[in-house]
DNA sequence: GTCATTGCAAAGGATTTGCAGTTCC
DNA sequence: GGAACTGCAAATCCTTTGCAATGAC
């Protein structure tokens, strides 16, 4: 189902959020989208609809959104923190080339036995598969790297 | 084996290293740990003997053992860098009250099927399985937290 | 009307960079 | 001797905080 924005200030009121276009708009882009994008980059998104918003709100909103448990902070590394509005238990697929993620919904993942050798009084209540890898357009580059005589790696950017 | 000093200077020519004291109390401290030590922790670990040392020399210098392929990063969240020296198949417990990292070296978690789902071309080259819950004495915090009247958290520091 | 939300500016913390002096090979 | 390494300081980047003004309910 598209997510209207009626569906959207629904779900605000239900968690107790006052609803602004700007919190609409950034949860709506960060639902639309499935590239687990940082603050900025949701900021980059909304900022042409709403000039006058601040990043400083982004971050906000974020926050709002993460206590209320509508969206999740997928960290891959310690870099800079990304978002995903995808509730679902997933795992995720990191390119180590263009560091872009994807969802793995894969079930089989969701069955993981608890692992051993752990203390016994430890209690898992979670866990995430990381994979990491190369995307396609990632591993051309990483061939012609590698079969270039000078070693050079291509323009990346 | 106890890594003696000569080990690691052995390790570090054939990584093409130059040894240096800081370097090679740096990296033993790490080897020594399983605490998954952030940079400030190995300063302050090291501080003492090497009282002229530098953070940045930290920063550096782990930076050189990571590309040198001795000390890899474990990243949880996307906080501060912990990193690692034991470079054996593993995966990790992060204690969500503590932030303690734990090594898992269950063998069955070395043999994931590959994740369904992906497009064709992805190459998965590695995966890390990151499990979050809470350690024996964090759990007693969290009951005694939640079980407590006024609802307070304990004093955390 | 009240309180959450917003925007702006400034602070904060982790990490990197520039550069001069030193040390290892 | 030359290149790599070290230390210090300053810069950078992401994120949080303080505070006054605005807007939702």
């Amino acid at each position: 189902m598209p997510l209207t924005l009626e569906n959207i200030q629904q779900k605000f009121r239900e968690c107790g959020l006052k609803s602004t276009p700007q919190r609409t708009a950034i949860y709506q882009a960060l639902v639309q989208s499935t590239a687990h994008p940082t603050a900025e980059d949701l900021f980059a998104q909304v900022s042409p609809t709403y000039p006058m918003l601040s990043l400083n709100t982004v971050y906000y909103t974020l926050s709002v959104l993460r206590t209320a448990g509508l969206v999740l902070e997928v960290n891959i590394g310690h870099d800079r923190a990304r978002f995903d509005a995808n509730l679902s238990p997933h795992h995720h697929v990191i390119c180590q080339g263009c560091q872009n993620i994807l969802d793995v919904m894969d079930p089989r993942l969701n069955r993981l036995a608890s692992p051993s050798g752990l203390p016994d009084d430890f209690e898992i209540s979670s866990y995430q598969v990381a994979f990491r890898g190369y995307c396609g357009a990632c591993r051309k580059s990483k061939i012609s790297m590698t079969t270039s005589p000078s070693g050079k790696r291509p323009v990346s950017s």
